[in-house]
DNA sequence: TTCTCTTATGACACCGATGACATGACACCG
DNA sequence: CGGTGTCATGTCATCGGTGTCATAAGAGAA
C-alpha cells in the first residue's frame, strides 16, 4: 500500500504538500495540488488513519455498542428491531459531523459490553453510545478514562446521561385520545411490571383515565406478559373473556405493544368479535410491520426511536466539544399517538357535546 | 491518556519489556511482569490500536457494510430485520479470530457504500463484507489495493464471492411437501419477478410440481406485489377470490413471504374462509414476528441468514489467511422448511396409498 | 575454568502521518 | 528602496507502539 511519501515522490513535493493537498488546511499552488492528485490516483493511494490520529489524537470515531444484532436467545422475543432505529437515528445525525460510527453487538450478552468498551477504548474512539433493547436499568463498567458516554433507551444509577422514551406521556396520550373518542371503559392488558415501559404506561393510563374524571377500575386491568413463553395468548383470551363477560364491558382494549394487540386480534376474531365495530384496540410500539399490516390497521402509540437515536447524536455531540450548558438527568422524548382504524369512535354526537361542555 | 512509557517508567522498566508483558510474545520475570501489570491497572493504560498498526500492519479489523440499520425510505418494506441475522452470524463466527467487526451503514443509499468503503480502506481493514438488504444484484466499485472482500445476499458480475440464500431449493422443498401432504392445486401468490427471490422462488415451485407429475397452471399464478405501494391487499384480495372462483380451486396458497401471508390471512378471514380448516396458507422466509404470532402458526421456508453470515465469514478468513483452495462461484444456503398449522395435511390415507404406490 | 546457550531485558530505529517552524519569492506600502 | 505581509513550500521532530539487534546474567557443557 503507497503511502505519503510515495505520492510525494512521484509528484515532486515534500511529503508536507501532499498532506496540506489531502486536507486542504494550507494553501497550495494549483499545479503543485493537480500534480499531487495526480500521483495520489495513479498509486490509489488511501491515507493511513492511523498514522493520522498519532499526531492529531483525534480518531473521528464514535463507538456504538448494541444488542440490536443479535436478538435475544428467546427466538420468539421480536427484540432487534426497535434497537435499529435508534442506530439509523444516530447514524443520520452524526453522518455530517465527520465522525466514523463503529458498531459492536453485545449478542445479548451484557457482559461482554466490557471487552467491546475495552476494544473502543484501544482505537481512541471520541465518545461511546450504549442501546438497549428495551427502556431498562443497566449497570455498565465506569470508563475509567474521560471518554463521554451516552445511554440510549436504558438508564443507571450514576446519573449517566440518558435518553429514553417518554412512556407515561404516550400511553397518556392515547388513552386521553381514546376518552375524546367517547370511550369511557378501558381494558388495558400490560406488560409486566418488572420493566419500565409497562410501570410507566400504566401510570400514564392511569393518569388520563383522572384527568377525565373517570375511576380506576381494577377490573379492566390484567397483566398479561409471560416474557415471551407459552402460555401468553391464553393467558390473554381469559383475561379478554372475562372483562367482556363484565356488566360494564371495556369498549376498547389498550394492549401493552402492538405484538400483544396482534394476537388480541386473533383471539378477538376467534371469539365472534369484530374488531373494530364491536369492539376497539390499541396498542404501543408503532411496530410498523404490526400496526400497518394488520387489518384493520392498529391504532398505537408510536416509539420514537429515530428521534430518540438523533438526540443521542446530538447530546453526545455537546459532550465531546465540551459544551458546558450541559442538560442534566434524562432526555425523555415522546412520540404521538397513530390513530388508525381499530379503534371506533364512539357517539360522535356526544363527544362533541362533551368537548364543548369541557371548552366551556 | 497513559502511554506505555508511563507504564514503563512506573515499573520501572523499558517500554519494550511492557509491550512484551501486553504480547506474552516473549519470556518476561515474573517479578517484573507483576510490577508491569500493577503499573497498567495504576495507570488504567489502554494500548492504542493506531500505534500498534504503525509498525506491525495488522489493523484486525473486518468492515462491514449494509443498509441493515436504515430501514428503506418506504416506511412500509419491513427491510432491515433480515440482514440482522447475517450480520449476527458474522459476529458469531467471527468472536473467537480476534478480529473487531466494524459495521457501517449506507443508509439505504446504495451509493454511500463507495465512502463508506474508502474509511474502511483508510483504517486499513482486513477484509470487508457487503451485505444486501434482499437477493439480489449489485454494483460495487473494485477495490483497487487487494483487500478480500465478500458479497452476503448479493452477487455481481465480476464473480466477486458471494453468499446467497437457495431460493430455488427452499420454495421446491416447501412445494414437495405441500404435495406431500396431499394438496394437488397449490396458488401461488409471488413476489414480483424483478427481485431474484421472486424468479427464483416461482422456478422451485414449478420444479417441484412438475417432479411430482403436477401440471402447472398458469391461473394459479399471480404476481401481487407491489414494491410496498398501496392497492397490494386489494391485488391480493382478487387474485384469491378469481382463484377461488375456479371449478377446481386451489386448497392451499403459497405466498410469496411471510408478510404477504399476513395479508392473506387477513383477507381469507374477511372472506369468511377459515385457516387451515378450509383453506391452507403457507409464506417464506420464517419471519418470525409474524410467522409464530399469527394464529394458526405459519408453514414457511426458513432464510438462513445467520447461517449465511457464518459462511461468509469463514469464507473471507479463508480469503484473509491466503486460504490457495479457495471455492469458486457463489455459495448456496438452503432453509429447512418450517411445518406448522397453517397448512392441512389432506386425505391422509390417499396420502399414504400415493406414497405407497410411488414407492412401487 | 572457560565457552556456549538460554533467559531476561534494554537501546534504537521505524511505521506514516502532521504540527511547529523556517524559508524563499513576490506584492504592496510608505 | 527597505520594510512588512502573504503565499507556497520544505525541514524536522514527534505521536506510541513494536521489530531487530545487542547485551548482561546465569545454567549447563566441554
Amino acid at each position: 500500500m503507497a503511502t505519503i511519501y510515495d505520492v510525494a515522490r512521484i509528484a515532486g513535493v515534500s511529503p508536507k504538500t501532499v498532506s496540506r493537498v489531502l486536507n486542504g488546511d494550507a494553501p497550495v499552488g494549483k499545479a503543485t495540488r493537480e500534480a499531487v492528485q495526480a500521483a495520489i490516483a495513479q498509486l490509489d493511494y488511501v491515507p493511513s488513519n492511523a498514522a493520522r490520529m498519532m499526531r492529531s489524537h483525534r480518531s473521528g470515531l464514535i463507538g456504538l455498542i448494541t444488542g440490536a444484532i443479535s436478538m435475544s436467545p428467546e427466538p420468539t422475543q421480536p427484540a432487534g428491531l426497535p434497537e435499529l432505529f435508534i442506530v439509523q437515528g444516530i447514524q443520520k445525525s452524526l453522518a455530517n459531523s465527520g465522525m466514523t460510527l463503529m458498531i459492536a453487538d453485545t449478542g445479548g450478552v451484557v457482559e461482554k459490553a466490557v471487552p467491546l468498551i475495552d476494544t473502543f477504548l484501544r482505537h481512541r474512539v471520541e465518545g461511546l453510545i450504549y442501546v438497549a433493547e428495551y427502556h431498562q436499568k443497566v449497570a455498565l463498567p465506569v470508563i475509567s478514562d474521560g471518554t463521554p458516554m451516552i445511554l440510549a433507551n436504558c438508564f443507571d444509577d450514576r446519573g449517566t446521561p440518558a435518553i429514553l422514551p417518554d412512556d407515561w406521556r404516550g400511553q397518556h396520550d392515547l388513552v386521553a385520545r381514546l376518552i375524546t373518542a367517547g370511550h369511557r371503559r378501558i381494558g388495558y392488558l400490560t406488560l409486566r411490571p418488572e420493566i419500565a415501559a409497562g410501570r410507566l404506561r400504566l401510570e400514564g393510563y392511569r393518569a388520563a383515565l383522572q384527568a377525565d374524571g373517570i375511576p380506576y377500575d381494577a377490573a379492566l386491568v390484567a397483566n398479561c406478559d409471560l416474557e415471551g413463553r407459552d402460555g401468553e395468548t391464553q393467558l390473554l383470551w381469559e383475561a379478554i373473556d372475562r372483562m367482556l363477560r363484565l356488566s360494564s364491558p371495556p369498549t376498547v382494549f389498550c394492549c401493552g405493544n402492538d405484538k400483544m394487540a396482534l394476537r388480541v386480534y386473533g383471539i378477538l376474531r376467534s371469539m365472534g368479535r369484530k374488531v373494530p365495530t364491536e369492539v376497539s384496540v390499541a396498542g404501543y410500539d408503532n411496530y410498523r410491520v404490526i400496526a400497518e399490516t394488520l387489518y384493520p390497521p392498529l391504532t398505537t402509540v408510536d416509539l420514537p426511536y429515530t428521534a430518540m437515536g438523533v438526540r443521542a447524536a446530538q447530546r453526545l455531540m455537546a459532550m465531546i466539544s465540551g459544551e458546558t450548558r450541559e442538560e442534566k438527568g434524562p432526555t425523555l422524548v415522546a412520540g404521538p399517538v397513530y390513530w388508525r382504524d381499530s379503534v371506533t369512535e364512539l357517539r360522535p354526537a356526544n363527544v362533541s357535546l362533551l368537548k364543548s361542555v369541557r371548552e366551556e
